[in-house]
DNA sequence: CCCTGCTTGTGAACAATTTCACAAGCTCTA
DNA sequence: TAGAGCTTGTGAAATTGTTCACAAGCAGGG
């Protein structure tokens, strides 16, 4: 009954990635300090992290690769799997569905859906685009729990509003906009814009100073 | 000189882009309230993350729009002109070079490389896609200094290590698997399956709870 | 000029996260 | 059974990031 920080569950799903890689070497165990070097962080923080949830390892030996995996992925959530919910169908919908790693974990696509008449009926992969106005008739027959928001900024609140009244109770958001959800939908925002300027912030201020009040 | 958090950085940025829309609209003045219910933060944060800079506000008034995107600008090194490298002509990377506010922000794609025959110098938006063994001299002689990485994550160390070499220092990262660098060279990631994986973990703990010790 | 109503800027309190340091515990060997 | 050599699990300390609370300061009105 313990609240878990966000950045401890993007390890944790970093640890899994990394054991799946040596459980398939056939790699028996694994030591928090191999971990963490696997990772780029520190033995402590393995450890730390995997103490929320149990004890896994073995003292003097360290984790247990394949039961590690094992746990990860029902800690996770990743042992069922999950419907996924493309909101348009343009090139970064078209990216993740690409996407490896994205059936591996259990995410299939339950469908994809667009404003714009020519890409409606059209093949998608292997879903065929649908129009947005059958977005709740469908989710009421076929729930699917996770929609990626990959249209552009105007108008994605309004369609997130219409999600999340059709039920919908976890959000990917790609558009590059602030989205607000009832405190019982979760909401995780990707933006590239944000990550470049990140990184040009961190070119144009070496070592992160504050040299320049104006 | 003090050292500036990624989440601040990242808030910059958010507050840039609404008051770009604000200074369009004419609104001469915004409250560090305003700007924090635009954002989804608190106007205690705005305030304190712009106070990191300088002081820009007018007590009893607010701060004013058009000044304050200026020197918010500015702290993010945005009046430069800003060269990227794709790597991969995949369907991440066409998301990116497709991006609106990718040009507006002043990001404008310098080269598109990639390894598959069947797509160098084939044409890729308003560039032709080079062969990644290119890459080296290309950069001697039009250094792109940010190189988005849109390819799988085998190789994709390698192909970090050359960019590092040809002198690249900023890399956003979008293979999903860890990369490092030496400390001079900035590294963002962007990990979609992580993000997924974030979400099929609250839904499956509800309220972010450790209930199962196995 | 002085008072009222707002809003900033900021040290200090608070909260969250990471790191440290070490006792506890496992395996192997003799 | 005892001892050596590792590595985990975890309170406590340190660090980092956020929120609070309030003095300082501007604008407008009388």
């Amino acid at each position: 009954m313990k609240r878990i920080a966000d950045s401890t569950v993007r390890r944790l799903s970093m640890y899994l990635r990394y054991l799946e890689d040596l459980d398939t070497r056939g790699q028996q165990t694994a030591s928090s300090d191999e971990l963490a070097h696997l990772c780029g962080t520190t033995p402590a923080q393995v450890r730390k992290d995997l103490s929320f949830f149990g004890s896994f390892g073995k003292r003097g030996l360290g984790y247990p690769v394949h039961e590690l995996t094992a746990h990860l992925r029902e800690i996770l959530g990743l042992q069922r799997e999950w419907k996924v919910l493309i909101i348009g169908a343009g090139k970064i919908g078209a990216a993740l569905a690409n996407y490896r790693g994205f059936r591996q974990r259990g995410f299939t696509v339950a469908g994809v859906y667009d404003n714009d008449p020519n890409k409606v009926g059209q093949p998608w992969g292997e879903a065929i685009v649908r129009p947005m106005d059958a977005l709740e008739a469908d989710l009421n027959r076929d729930d699917a729990p996770i929609a990626v928001l990959a249209i552009p900024a105007e108008g994605a609140q309004a369609v997130v509003d219409r999600l999340v009244k059709a039920g919908v109770r976890a959000i990917l958001n790609f558009a590059p906009t602030q989205i607000t959800v009832p405190p019982h939908v979760n909401l995780k925002s990707v933006n590239m814009a944000m990550e470049l300027e990140g990184l040009s912030f961190a070119l144009t201020n070496p070592g992160y100073l504050d040299e320049g009040a104006a």
